[in-house]
Order: C-alpha cells, then sequence, then structure tokens
DNA sequence: AATAAAGGAATGAATATTCGTTCCATATTT
DNA sequence: AAATATGGAACGAATATTCATTCCTTTATT
C-alpha cells in the first residue's frame, strides 16, 4: 500500500465519520479502523487531531475551487459566470455530501472563526472568484451596490440552505429546480 | 436562592460556553463552575449533557417565538408581515449573539438532523408562522411558487450569513443596511 | 415561641469511561 | 542489513456521571 494511500484512507474516513457524527462522535480510534489502518500510523501523517481537522477542511477547499474552474469562463457575461458558480455549487455538494457536512461543521465551529477570517481577506482560491464576479457585477451597475460580504449572504445563503434540506431528504434538487434556485438567487443580488 | 435561579444559571453558563467554544470545548465541570454551581447540580435538573443542550435549543427557540410574536399583526399585508419577521429576526441575534452561535452549532451537529426532522413537519413555533406566510403568500400570487423549504431557503438563508459576518466583526449592521438585506430577500421570493 | 425532625436540594470528591497520543515490537521497503 | 513504516497495546489526561454526605428550608412538636 502507497504512502499516499493510507493518507488518503484517513482523509477519507475521517471525512466521512466526522460529517456523519460531529468532532465529538469521530474519536482516533474510530477513524483508524474505518480507514483501516493502525491508531498510531494516523500520526505519521497528521500532527494531531487538530491538523487533520484543518488539513482536511483544505482539501475539500481545493476540490470545490477545482470544480469551479472547469469550465468557467472570466470572459462570459456576470449573469452567466454567476450561474456557471452556483450551478457547479450545488451539484458538487450534491454529489458529495459529506463534503458539504463536513463544511458546515467546520465553519460552526470555533475553528471556522479563524479560518473565515483569512479568507475573506484572502485573494486566491474559490474566494477571489466569487469576490471579482460580484465586483464586477457592481461597477457594471447589474448587481446592488451592497457590501461585498452581503452580496455573498445573498448569493450563497440559500444555496447552502436548500443543499443542507436535499441532503436531509426534505426536497429533491433536479436540475430544474437548481435553476429556479439561482434564478431566484440572481434576484435578490441584481439590481 | 431559589430553584429555578439554579437551573437558569445553568443554562446560561452552557449556552455561552458552548456558543463560545463548541461542544467539545464545554465540559460539565466548567459549566458547573461558570455557573456557580456544584457539577453535580446539573445533574439534578438534566438527566445529561445531551438533555441539557438540547433543552437550551429549545429555550432558545421559544424566546425567538416570543421576540416575534410581540407586534405580530397576522391581519397586515404579507409584504409587511415579511418585513416584521426578518427586521426583529436580525434585531435578536444581534443582541443575542451566543443564542445565534448556539443556533449555529446545533444546527449543524448530530442533533441539529434529528430535530429539524420534527420541525418541518410540526404545526406550531415560530416556524408554523414563517409558513403560513409564506404559503399566502404563494397562493395571492406575491411569491413565486416554489417548494415550501426552497422559500425558507431564500428568505432566511442570506439573513443567517449575514448576521454570522456581523458577529464575527466583518461589516455592521445598522438599521439602513438591515432594511436593504430584507428589501434584497424580498427580491429573492416575489414574483 | 423555641426546638426538633424531615425532606430534599446541593455539593464535590470519587469512579468509570473515553479519548488523544505515545511507544515499541513487528513487518516492509530500500 | 539498515532504514522506514505499521499496528495496536498501553498510558495518562480529560471527561461525564455518580453518590455519600452536608446544608438549608419547611414542617411538626413541645
Amino acid at each position: 500500500m502507497a504512502k499516499s494511500d493510507k493518507r488518503d484512507k484517513v482523509v477519507r474516513a475521517a471525512l466521512e465519520l466526522i460529517a456523519e457524527r460531529g468532532y465529538h462522535g469521530a474519536p482516533m480510534a474510530m477513524i483508524a479502523e474505518q480507514a483501516g489502518v493502525g491508531a498510531g500510523t494516523i500520526y505519521r501523517y497528521f500532527e494531531n487531531k487538530d491538523a487533520l481537522i484543518i488539513d482536511l477542511y483544505r482539501e475539500i477547499d481545493e476540490r470545490i475551487y477545482a470544480a469551479i474552474m472547469a469550465g468557467y469562463a472570466p470572459e462570459k457575461p456576470i449573469r452567466e459566470r454567476f450561474h456557471h458558480i452556483i450551478t457547479v455549487l450545488m451539484r458538487y455538494f450534491i454529489e458529495h455530501p459529506s463534503d458539504f457536512r463536513y463544511l458546515g461543521q467546520f465553519h460552526n465551529s470555533p475553528y471556522g472563526a479563524e479560518v473565515r477570517r483569512n479568507i475573506i481577506l484572502s485573494n486566491n482560491g474559490d474566494n477571489y472568484i466569487y469576490r471579482q464576479l460580484l465586483e464586477e457585477g457592481v461597477s457594471q451597475q447589474v448587481i446592488k451596490d451592497l457590501p461585498m460580504v452581503v452580496l455573498f449572504a445573498l448569493a450563497f445563503g440559500p444555496l447552502k440552505a436548500v443543499v443542507r434540506d436535499h441532503i436531509l431528504g426534505f426536497i429533491t434538487l433536479d436540475d430544474a429546480m437548481i435553476e429556479q434556485i439561482m434564478e431566484a438567487s440572481w434576484d435578490g443580488i441584481r439590481r
């Protein structure tokens, strides 16, 4: 078994267990067992549980960024780019519900507040794409002139809520429904 | 010291500590100390930590319901009632950031999924008010004809996101800003 | 009114359990 | 053969919960 293979199994197991059972419901021994790995092995790849948790967050964030960049066309009109981003995000989370739940836990835990501070100020990753799009929209007067964080909230708030309900089984998000939600979110931010 | 007084101190301490430090960062001994109460005393009022956590959730929910009902006028137009609900909710959370953070943790933990199932189906409490308003809006053709959970997401998703950013200090929600956000959320759900 | 008894609320040290982390004998790779 | 990786038992710290005892309020007795 290759080195990276083990590391990957640990990460995957942690993702699934924490997403499903929360931080306190996913002890290291359980993660090790689910990964098919000795408890001590985890510590060859991660300094401690916190490091694992934060690393896992970063990996998820990178995957999402990659998903958005595949097919993203910066020269297309604002509206079309918005459509692309919202649609890709919803599809990604629907296909990877554990990622979604993990992020939910992470953002609402003490880890989250710290990381979030860096995100908003940072100029790279998916966040930068979002901001650039919205800023461009504001200056072109197609999007409401509101503070960036408010536009973020209007654009992604509904998305998060609706994906959660999909994952919990309260609604089924098919393509038509995704389209309608994207449309309604756009109504929220457009001038 | 009256009986209810102690119970209340425990609940208040648990609220603040869990909101601030997460479930795993708030051991029972710490809650007891912050409450000025013996560790064992907590167990006179709550069967165990889980019961305390769930009870605390219920209390917060009741306070929110009370806040909304004070001044709620069911005979007013849809738009005005929407305005009232969104405004009251934002103000409430701004004044009670611990309540907000606690709910965030709760909803994104394994506790949350279970409780949420009951909420959506239930016919009482604040949730019923929201649903009735939205359903009335749909039948009067002032609100988009979308599934109830989607309308919920559009109406409250941005609110949650923006309040979190306020609490984290990324934005200051004054009355004017609250008004604008309410307006934009309305754009999201209105026909 | 004074005193005693009872009931139950409160306590916090003790207990049992859980959990993250370390250690080291064994297996694998180089 | 040396070096590296692995597994999982063992450890100690942390934690939730229990329980024998104390404390306080209320009620009964004198």
